[in-house]
DNA sequence: TTTGAAAGCGTGAATTC
DNA sequence: GAATTCACGCTTTCAAA
């Protein structure tokens, strides 16, 4: 992948609604050539999707929190994942190096839908968690290329 | 804030290049009024942006990272965010209620570009830091609403 | 990659509910 | 105040070169 196309995709991740004219005009192509790269971009997988970004606070969930995660049973099979993707207050969800196994992100209404989601949490998986309270989000996905 | 706007803002989450006819459709609005609503919400800030979201395995940083952070000196001034919202390989930053003060999430090309930028923070900031290395990454940044 | 043409879309004003 | 209709110009999309 070369100049081009590193331009097309940082012009889309700060401006996702962008029209392919402007996306031309901003790298100096007609609007098709930029209409074929982006479809092969779309293609290769290298733009996954297309998102608004919503303001949580004012959609009425103001409570972000990270939820880290070590499972109780070492030896027991390891598909949390599984287990927690349709509980839909989780936004992200990796597996990471360290002292615990995964962590994800929630969002919630009340401190008290929080008791209820870790409680949730814990009986689908069968694991312990140390959850971590967001005070202030300074920024998040700033796009980082 | 109603029924018809948030239905509007799930189908902007989940495709935020869909056009004004679709969201009339999946709305049961004309063009025009989904129009109207969509440029208010984002007046009222409802809808903060729209982006692309990449694969940052296939552009080349393939290396995400939580860093946890505490002041070395805790009755020094605490302005962590506006010490480090230079460094462009800080995705995110949030503040944080636990035993650290700030959380940042990262991306690198590799572990000993992650070794100079945690470098860079600990100096730009004078801090202590705790980085946890993602392994994998089931699920980024669903729409939770 | 460009050109060119058809179809579809965005946008605002006037109108109605 | 909010929705619809209509009309214009611009954008998307695809085929052909």
């Amino acid at each position: 992948m070369e100049e081009t196309d590193r331009k097309i995709l940082a012009l889309l991740a700060q401006d996702g609604r962008m029209s392919f004219t402007d996306l031309g005009r901003g790298t100096g192509l007609s609007t098709s050539a930029v209409h074929q790269r982006v479809k092969r971009l779309e293609q290769r997988g290298l733009i996954k999707g297309y998102g608004a970004t919503l303001d949580h606070e004012q959609m009425g969930m103001p409570l972000t929190a990270f939820i880290s995660i070590r499972p109780f049973d070492p030896s027991a099979p390891d598909d949390c994942p599984d287990r927690v993707k349709d509980i839909p207050e989780i936004e992200s969800c990796w597996s990471v190096a360290g002292e615990e196994s995964y962590i994800l992100k929630v969002r919630v209404e009340t401190p008290s839908l929080l008791e209820g989601l870790l409680a949730r949490i814990r009986a689908a998986a069968n694991v312990s968690t140390r959850t971590t309270i967001v005070l202030n989000t300074f920024y998040e996905n700033r796009p980082v290329m």
